[in-house]
DNA sequence: CGCGACGTTGATTTGCCTCAACGATTGTGG
DNA sequence: CCACAATCGTTGAGGCAAATCAACGTCGCG
């Protein structure tokens, strides 16, 4: 069994566990490494895992009806990444989860994470309140998809997230900000000059 | 005490719970009225209650620089609406929240809350489903809103919400799509005679 | 009754997209 | 280790989706 050392100190961002309890969180997750471009689930799969990223990005997106990709979500260090949805109904999903750098992550499957918010209350409460900030983000952009414009977003973004505004190629993040990557580029033209 | 069996029924969607359990809940929560137009909580305010709606639909909205209203979401029936980021760190919240018609609600102050979670540790739980459900919602909105055009967003809300669309001012919905009303008016228009 | 909220229409403007083309960089197989 | 392909950022011309601003009729409510 590898190192889960920084899942375990996530865990205790918020509450304190026990070494059984971390001895029975250790024996239900596995820690792998994955390479750029790597897929961990493609639309029309079923979700197995729910993945903790240790190091490296990876971004969660749709494809519409033309093909294009969009962005839903980019996921670095600390961060959960999984399609809830598709995980906790064994269904398959709308969602694609790839690699945008080489990155370290930590994998928990369905029945072992159900056996452990069984045998560990305290988890719900951890994962309640993880939601419940990922919630918050969420709603803070959409607040911003539908009251601003593409310049405002990217300012907004770079602001929030200052590492991944230049770990990031920009069409990555114009997907992630509902603008193409053209005109992402006429925005950073005048933020340069115009500044 | 007025009746709580709305929320109790809500929960035990959820998990089943005991009569102990229910009382201590009934202890510990307050059931109101409020009229069209009323606010539960303004930007700037602290928000000190998790609401459920029995009855009723209210808003939640935030203003922009330029003064202008935009719709976060909307909570009818069944669903939970509260400022989720000023309710926990009791600091002034960004948000609006505003009934849209005659309301019956429920409401939750921070403490009691703390204390049904210390001593029903199941409803952590209830609330991590509940939140992740949200969450779901929210990311499908947003790849809406990144990927989509005003019309197709009409199309999906009316869809995904078909009594809301009925009940609910344009305005309203307008200012939930991130569109003007005078281009939900055109959209209208077009479905009823291009269809 | 009168006022404010609401829905609608039309003319004009603007933010952003589409498509096409082109260097620069990266990375990968031979 | 080089050569070629793919990815990436950028620029520009033209077009479309949606905003802005103004005006007007209807309705519900106090």
């Amino acid at each position: 069994m590898m190192e889960a050392a920084p899942l375990i100190s996530h865990f205790e961002t918020y509450l304190p566990f026990t070494e059984e309890e971390i001895a029975l969180i250790n024996n239900r997750i596995h820690r792998k490494r994955i390479k750029r471009r790597e897929y961990l689930m493609r639309a029309g799969d079923i979700c197995r895992h729910y993945t903790f990223v240790i190091e490296g990005v990876l971004r969660m997106f749709g494809i519409d009806e033309q093909g294009r990709e969009h962005n839903i979500l980019f996921a670095a260090e600390g961060d959960w990444i999984a399609d809830i949805s598709s995980f906790h109904s064994t269904r398959p999903g709308f969602s694609n989860i790839q690699a945008l750098e080489p990155s370290e992550i930590i994998q928990i499957e369905q029945d072992d994470l159900y056996y452990l918010f069984i045998n560990i209350p305290k988890l719900d409460r951890v994962f309640k309140v993880v939601t419940e900030d990922k919630y918050v983000e969420l709603q803070d952009r959409i607040f911003q998809d539908i009251s601003s414009t593409g310049l405002e977003r990217y300012l907004y973004f770079l602001e929030k997230y200052p590492k991944l505004g230049s770990r990031l190629p920009n069409t990555q993040i114009a997907s992630y900000l509902g603008i193409t990557p053209e005109f992402l580029s006429m925005i950073r033209k005048e933020l340069v000059s115009g500044k």
